[in-house]
Order: C-alpha cells, then structure tokens, then sequence
DNA sequence: CTTGACCTTACTCTTACAGTAAGGTTTATC
DNA sequence: GATAAACCTTACTGTAAGAGTAAGGTCAAG
C-alpha cells in the first residue's frame, strides 16, 4: 500500500510517517517502480505500537529502546518494565507539580474585585 | 548595575536575561562606554515579575500582552482576569488528561507478571 | 603580564512534528 | 488527448523557551 492509506489505517500523518523513517523509527521503506513508498500489514503494526507509545507520551527515543528490545523476543523485559515505570513517575511528578500550579492560579484568579489595572490585585501579586 | 548582579538578584541566568531583550520581553538595556548593559531596580522589578509569571507556566506571548497593560494604569483588567483564568483552564485540562494517563500507565505498569520480552503483556498492550 | 572572571555576538541544539515550496506521477474527467 | 485533481517526492523553515558552545573583547588582582 502507498503512504496515504497507511496513514489513513493508522491515523498517523503521511508527514509524520515519513519522520519517523527519517529519524529511524521506522525502517527505510521500499520504493516501487515511481519511487513512492511501499508498505505492508507490519508496517500497519508497527506504527500502531509506535501511535500508541505516543499517546502514553512516551518520548521517541525511548520508544526506540522498546522497538530494539522486542528484536530479541527471548530476552529480558525488565527494561520494558522500567520504562514504563518510569513513565508513570513523569507522569505522577507533573501532576504534582500542576496542582500546586492550579492552586495558587486559582487563588490568584480571584484576587482581583477591581477593574483598573491600577489597582489590579493579580498584577500586584505577579509583583510580589 | 551589570547583567550577572541583575541575574543574581533576579535568580534568572544572564543568558535568559539576554534572550528576554532579544524577543522584546524587556526593552533595550542601555550599555556604557565598554558596550556592556547596564541596569537599573526597574529592570530588577520587571524581571522578577516575568519569572513569576514564567513560574506559574505563562507563556512569554502573554507574558508580554500583560507588561503591555500594565503601561496604562486607568485601563480595565479585564483582560489581566481573562488571561489568569485561561491559564487556569489551561492547567486543569492538562491535569485532567494527566490523570487519564497515568490511569493507563498503571495499569499497564501491573500488567506483565512474565520476564520474557515476547510473553510481555505491556508489549502485548501496546500493540493492542 | 598574565590569569580568571566577566562581558559581547552569533550560531547550533533540543522535541515532535507542521507548514510551505517546487516539482514529479497517476487517475479521473471532458 | 488535454487537463485538472489527487497524490507522491525532497528540502527547507518554523515552533517554545531557552541551553550549549565558540570566538573574541574587557577588567581587576596578583
């Protein structure tokens, strides 16, 4: 198949496909005769695997790791468990992070009853 | 005063301070004979007030329509609450889809009892 | 007089693509 | 057969908010 039904079978942009072979997440694809790229149902699963890393915002270099690990499908998956581990504490610290953020931006919001940037009471505690 | 007292009483690098006169965050400094800025406690209170509003995730496009505001004192904040609570809302949808995330990412976590990469049930997930 | 600390500009790198240009190919329609 | 629409190609630029590095000028202390 050509690059556009790829990407309507996976929801991932032609553009995007091709990025990914650019920076060697996927491999190079086969060319045909025209020199468009030909793909076939693994390409389909592997960009899957790749849509759904990304959807958990698993960075690309990371989702790298994991594709090189499944080569060896005898080896250990303790690096895939750490991975996901870790993932999960990124996730865990900028909800922390965010909340405390959502705190005092709600407690600033409102701080303002007036209506002049003169006496703004948001401005002033920016100026703190 | 010069750039790195400004930087160390402002706890923003020298480097940053630089990048905000460059993207027009703050206004040319004045430079003395040897072409080195030079800076006065306005420029201190201006920078303390874009690291404040950097710290709670503004940002510098907005950063910059806020200074602009504030240089006429008789105008209406309305624009300063409306801002604040975008980026409010900016947050709690960001923490919302957090959530979600780290939902699947636990559960992913807890998936794989097995050690071998091609029995890995977060390998498997991921390919769902 | 030289060393180290500080200052300058300018260029590259980061992440994960999106936008655009300029051009070649294929398919459908008239 | 001509042409227009839809698709493909590469290559370059832009995004946010700086950080890193290079190459060089300046200033005070020892």
């Amino acid at each position: 198949m050509k690059i556009n039904q790829l990407s309507k079978l996976t929801n991932v942009l032609s553009k995007t496909i091709r990025y990914y072979e650019d920076v060697g997440l996927l491999p190079k694809a086969a060319r045909n005769s025209n020199g468009y790229r030909e793909y076939s149902s693994s390409d389909v699963d592997n960009l899957i695997f790749i849509r759904r890393c990304r959807e958990l915002q698993i960075p690309l270099g990371k989702i790298k790791i994991l594709i090189q690990v499944q080569a060896d499908s005898s080896s250990s998956c303790s690096e895939v468990d750490l991975l996901i581990e870790q993932q999960l504490e990124n996730v865990r610290n900028t909800i922390t992070e965010l909340s405390l953020l959502e705190k005092t931006l709600n407690t600033l919001a409102k701080s303002c009853t007036n209506d002049i940037v003169g006496e703004c009471e948001i401005l002033k505690n920016l100026k703190q």
